[in-house]
DNA sequence: AAGCGTTATATTTACCAAAAAATAACGCCC
DNA sequence: GGGCGTTATTTTTTGGTAAATATAACGCTT
């Protein structure tokens, strides 16, 4: 019978989470979409639940994660930053090193 | 601002998760109990759920996680098998390995 | 056969978190 | 200043899961 291994990292602060999965989905959504209303939709993610992950990470982080604009030409939007796109990629390097030690370790393992 | 990776994992077949934290901690405390109703007392879990979870283990798995025996002497009582022992221990290196690579490598980021 | 302590199972209740809905606020633009 | 599309926030509703409760079954022991 297959067997495999699955996992869940995330990151944390003193604050609480500062990424996952669910967050990263968003942010990558958001880098492209620059709009927190565009980018919820592109998930099927309720609108209300994109702005309050935003919301906790932008509290939870030491470095602002995204600049939103509410009003103004085209009603506004919302931009990620430079620190964000960071996250990001350290979010992506650790679970592939994750999975891959896994992947790995699994095969050294008969059931 | 000091940040931590956390992790968690487990292993699935095609049937449903085999062994995850909670399993894990059911387990070796059977193992030690010898009985599902007092190793649910020792873990504050309630009988009802340590008893599905060690019926769902049993019929996810490939060989039998457990031996239970209702009525007899002092009422019964359950014994987990070689192979749930052997899941115990790859759980367990599995999880080792993951948090030492996850430590190694979040100090060479920096947020 | 009655009692005991366990496993086995179904049912009901409670809770919480996610989803949905409603409302407000914002600032440009015409 | 009114309309537009966005962000911001609160309130209400819903759904799914955990907890609690209840009941049955089991097989030794006396």
């Amino acid at each position: 019978m297959k067997i495999v291994a699955k996992s869940k990292i995330w990151l944390e602060t003193e604050n609480g989470i500062l990424i996952g999965e669910g967050r990263y989905r968003l942010l990558k959504e958001l880098d492209h979409a620059k709009s927190i209303s565009k980018a919820a939709k592109n998930l099927g993610m309720s609108y209300n639940k994109a702005w309050k992950l935003l919301k906790d990470m932008n509290s939870n982080a030491p470095k602002a994660i995204s600049k939103n604009s509410p009003g103004g030409k085209n009603g506004g939007g919302t931009e990620i930053t430079e620190y964000a796109l960071g996250l990001i990629s350290a979010f992506e390097e650790l679970n592939n090193s994750c999975w891959k030690l896994l992947d790995e370790k699994i095969q050294t393992l008969k059931f």
